[in-house]
DNA sequence: TACCAAAATGAACCAGACTCATTTAAAATG
DNA sequence: CATTTTAAATGAGTCTGGTTCATTTTGGTA
């Protein structure tokens, strides 16, 4: 039975988030999902092999909730800002399957698949951001979706230890370190990522030639 | 005896390392201390107390080893290069003692001590450029501790994962972002950071000048 | 209804964390 | 020194809980 496997997966999530991995008994889960312990695993290999199982559905069900999450039309920044928003508000949400990640992850590299899947999100948008001239074409996404994950985790973590509720003004904040806005003076966005394009100096020093030339052509 | 505790930690912290929390023995790190299996549990209540003493002293030692490797009379932009040299640093090549610390973690929050700790140093650099006027006073320290800390954590797991080494862009890049931000938020416009840009502040006041002088130049 | 294969069961097994009665070492006492 | 007291260390034995597997149940097929 199909639907049997997933209400193992659905007690052991259960179970292990509120007593973590060592606090969980496999009879537990067991008794959770209505099954027999010897049952679980027909299933799975062991208990490390069950939780790989409960943290893989975890990022894949993640990775479809971020795809609906953004709006397909709509700008490279904005779509950050909601893939940041739904990143964060998930890390809070579900903080303890999210800590059990790291549980999974020693034993086999395998088990990291569905993270990497849900990573991908974040470079789609940037290559997109690319491909459509809102970002520069030497923006380095790898290294950019380093600082938008690990921020995002850090600063989960953060908020968890201090009990505090979701705060937006860090995702707004990241993302304004990211993205260096320099759209104040037009509609075109610059998205001066990294400084590789045209620095705030250049501009500067551009527009101080421009004033220079204004004040001299009234004379 | 004060030694054998630090014996037994040694063999810990070996043993943990090279077999994970789970795949470790008791019997074995007894084994390694040259120890009988019941005199562990003299000094720690149980394993999981055990794994918290390694961590606990791995992040003591952490922040010691910061403290030594930052300059007390430089920049704070030096200051923070050296400091995330460091911990990339130290990240990579204790990798395993670093990950068991999320071992440690749901167990007791009280495990987290020495990490909170370490962070400090990272604040305290931080404080000590806005006293010193090289950063404005309203920088944000406690959110661009997250983004420090996080992105050089997530970038660590990256590169271990592609087997790369220490790669120093790492922390120029991340660096590079922190100052600009700085800047950003700056009312300062002669922060006393190397390299500092003009700030967008700076620009958008550039513009309004300009934006004036076109006003009156059309009369 | 009889047969078979797959699915499910839970009692038994066993690894390994943890306990504690006993032994050994060290310190204090006289 | 001999003796008592106190602390430290030991490791055989206990016990929890993950894992196995001989047996039973289920569901489909002839």
């Amino acid at each position: 039975m199909e639907a049997k496997e997933s209400s193992i997966l659905d007690a052991a999530e259960k179970i292990f988030a509120e007593a973590g991995f060592d606090g969980a008994k496999v009879s537990d889960i067991a008794r959770a999902a209505s099954v027999a312990e010897g049952t679980v695993y027909l299933y799975y290999k062991n208990k490390q092999d069950l939780l790989a199982g409960v943290v893989g559905r975890f990022w894949t069900q993640l990775t479809l909730g971020a795809e609906a999450a953004i709006e397909p039309d709509t700008t490279t920044a904005m779509q950050l800002e909601q893939l940041g928003r739904y990143h964060l508000q998930s890390l809070l949400n579900q903080f303890e399957v999210v800590s059990l990640t790291y549980r999974a992850r020693p034993q086999q590299e395998r088990d990291l698949d569905q993270v990497r899947e849900y990573v991908r999100v974040f470079d789609r948008i940037m290559q997109r951001g690319v491909d459509r001239g809102e970002l520069p074409k030497d923006t380095p996404i790898g290294q950019l979706r380093d600082v938008f994950f690990g921020t995002l985790e850090f600063s989960a973590r953060t908020l968890k230890l201090r009990e505090r509720p979701y705060d937006h003004a860090v995702v707004t904040n990241l993302l304004s370190l990211m993205v260096t806005s320099t759209d104040t003076n037009s509609g075109m966005t610059q998205g001066a990522i990294q400084g590789k394009e045209p620095s705030n100096r250049d501009l500067m020093n551009t527009l101080k030639a421009i004033q220079e030339q204004l004040k001299t052509s009234r004379h």
